[in-house]
DNA sequence: AATATTGTTCAGCA
DNA sequence: GTGCTGAACAATAT
């Protein structure tokens, strides 16, 4: 579930991993998931060159090239990265790889193939062309911003979190793990969220964010308060002990207590 | 064997 | 313009 908290640990990962080292051939093994441009072409593009530094924007992780370019990662609802040398270590479904000059690789792993690699000039002519909001994450991405950003929105709470358009990062999985820490119903309407709440699902925003990546991104190292690693089974609130309920919201399940978190805002 | 996932995009509609 | 719904995309686990 690569949302914002799972692509800054795999931005951590690249970093610690692949950084600095010549690139000698990339192996496509499915051309599926490039956008604009052929195998070929990527490998034209990466060879004899080495990643030079990244960035993350919202669900986004932007790889700098030696040379100036950028290639774009996106993971879908189901990629991965990992970086091995030995044939015994290679993943299942990596359909993209990144042989290095020290006999290592880096595999850019999607199951089910709906993800999206790219090269582009800079990280801004994405975005722009996504038409990505700011990052949640960003340093000036303050209360200011997120309340201004949901001025006269309408709407439900959780749909707006994950609006990518409006604000970066935030998918199924975390907009219920915040409005679950925040107390707030998911289908609440973002005009009836009064400030004093809105503040409240904000600073859960950043918390939940944060101790995501803390952990690893991996729920079952969250605190015990959590909703995320008993969001599919049939476990009893972490908070409360009353039942867990399943809604639709913006075509997505979206889970929640209906006694932890109230319908009024 | 049908169904639920996970994110993005797009068409159609209120 | 805004937002919702449903479909499409792929492939797997249950």
């Amino acid at each position: 579930m690569p949302e914002l908290p799972d692509v800054q640990v795999l931005k951590q990962y690249l970093d610690a991993t692949s950084l600095h080292q010549q690139i000698e051939t990339v192996e496509v093994h499915s051309q599926q998931m490039l956008e604009g441009l052929d195998a070929q072409q990527l490998r034209d593009r990466l060879q004899d060159r080495a990643f030079a530094g990244t960035r993350r924007h919202g669900k986004y992780l932007f790889v700098e090239l030696d040379g100036g370019d950028w290639l774009v990662l996106h993971f879908g609802m189901t990629g991965d990265l990992k970086y091995y040398k030995n044939v015994d270590k290679e993943p299942e479904y990596d359909q993209i790889l990144f042989r290095f000059a020290n006999g290592y690789q880096l595999a850019y792993i999607m199951p089910r193939k709906l993800g999206e690699v790219r090269v582009v000039d800079q990280p801004e002519t994405l975005i722009e062309e996504k038409e990505l909001g700011p990052d949640v994450l960003a340093d000036d991405f303050d209360f200011q911003t997120f309340r201004q950003i949901l001025e006269g929105r309408r709407g439900m709470i959780k749909s707006r979190l994950m609006d990518q358009h409006i604000m970066a990062g935030i998918g199924n999985v975390y907009s219920d793990e915040i409005l679950f820490q925040a107390g707030v119903y998911p289908r609440t309407h973002v005009k009836d969220l009064d400030t004093d709440t809105l503040g409240q699902v904000f600073d859960c925003m950043k918390e939940v964010l944060h101790v995501a990546i803390e952990h690893r991104a991996e729920p079952e190292e969250f605190p015990d308060d959590y909703l995320t690693q008993y969001r599919h089974s049939d476990h009893d609130c972490p908070k409360c002990g009353g039942p867990i309920e399943r809604i639709e919201v913006a075509g997505r399940a979206g889970y929640f207590c209906p006694r932890c978190q109230k319908k009024e805002g």
